[in-house]
DNA sequence: GCGATATTGCAACATTGTAGCATTTGCATC
DNA sequence: GATGCAAATGCTACAATGTTGCAATATCGC
């Protein structure tokens, strides 16, 4: 529980602008225990552009060779959240998985693309849920999350006509 | 499914209102068949003013001695979905399944509030996830879900005072 | 009432997570 | 570099939420 507040670690060695830290070094300075899949999953959301599902992680460990186990890939998704390194997507749509992201230090938060013909999950960094909507009385809000359904631009430009759309 | 366009179903014997229609002449308007478990949904979804997850269905059917089989109320629910008489509402949070609410002819869109304390889900009928936002180019927007998360009325009064809030 | 067939009801399976607990590992300290 | 101990792992079960296959049943037009 007992964490250093420091910001330097002084244990990441060359980079000093603004590049993906040091995961090794990131996880330190959180206090936790620099172990082979933390380190793995965090090195992929850094290289990732788009939330990925437990499973996509899972496929992307086994192809780096990485042994990992199924509930050891959970927790260690889970304490990334809890140490608010990354994020969890909710999966709208017909795949009900979690989906992880890196979270940025400035907490920027963005809506996401799910596309009904592929799954495919995108990021719209552009696209923020601005819902300084008044609720009802009595209703606090929190947070808002805006999910976009669609064919994202793979998935589209199959039947490039302007007629004639396919339904999922 | 060869269903009559017929927009009256002379069916239905009183109400020339908008009250909500017979359940049972909403289905067979459908060319489906009138069965137990179909009516009884839709009349539980008719009464209801929030989205009802599949279980919450299955013990208001329990309370009102209705017998139901787990399998044949999921397939009533998804051919209300097919008939366009229900829509599915993704459940973000920590709960994971499907909720169904009434659609309503007009094909009304509105946002939900999801709250984070009690887990209780509520329509924002007055809040429309209006997206006339730029997306990238290729992207084909079908339609856009805004979930707002927070705490209801309800769970938002105990520690009225302005500091301390939970978090979940 | 009859017959065709749409629906049901049951059992088995699939996906996505969690919980418990003995074993191993990271790492601070010697 | 060796030691000790809490933190993590790696199993094996179990839970929640659906889905699939298929034989039995019920609905509805005739
Ligand atoms: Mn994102
Ligand atoms: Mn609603
Ligand atoms: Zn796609
Ligand atoms: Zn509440």
């Amino acid at each position: 529980m007992t964490q250093p507040e420091a910001r330097q670690t002084h244990t990441a060695p060359a980079e000093a602008h603004d590049v993906p830290a040091d995961a090794r070094a990131l996880i330190a300075a959180r206090g936790g225990r620099v172990t082979r899949t933390r380190v793995a999953v965090l090195e992929i959301l850094q290289a990732s552009d788009r939330p990925m599902s437990h499973d996509e992680l899972g496929a992307e460990l086994a192809a780096a060779d990485i042994a990992h186990d199924r509930v050891t890939l959970y927790r260690a998704l889970d304490w990334l959240v809890e140490q608010a390194l990354a994020r969890r997507i909710a999966g709208s749509g017909s795949d009900r998985a979690w989906r992880f992201e890196l979270l940025r230090a400035d907490g920027h938060r963005h809506a996401h693309f799910h596309c009904d013909c592929c799954g495919q999950v995108i990021c719209l960094e552009g696209l923020e849920p601005a819902v300084a909507v008044a609720l009802p009385a009595g209703f606090q809000l929190e947070r808002a999350e805006l999910v976009i359904h669609g064919a994202c631009p793979d998935c589209g430009v199959q039947r490039a006509g302007p007629a004639a759309r396919r339904r999922r």
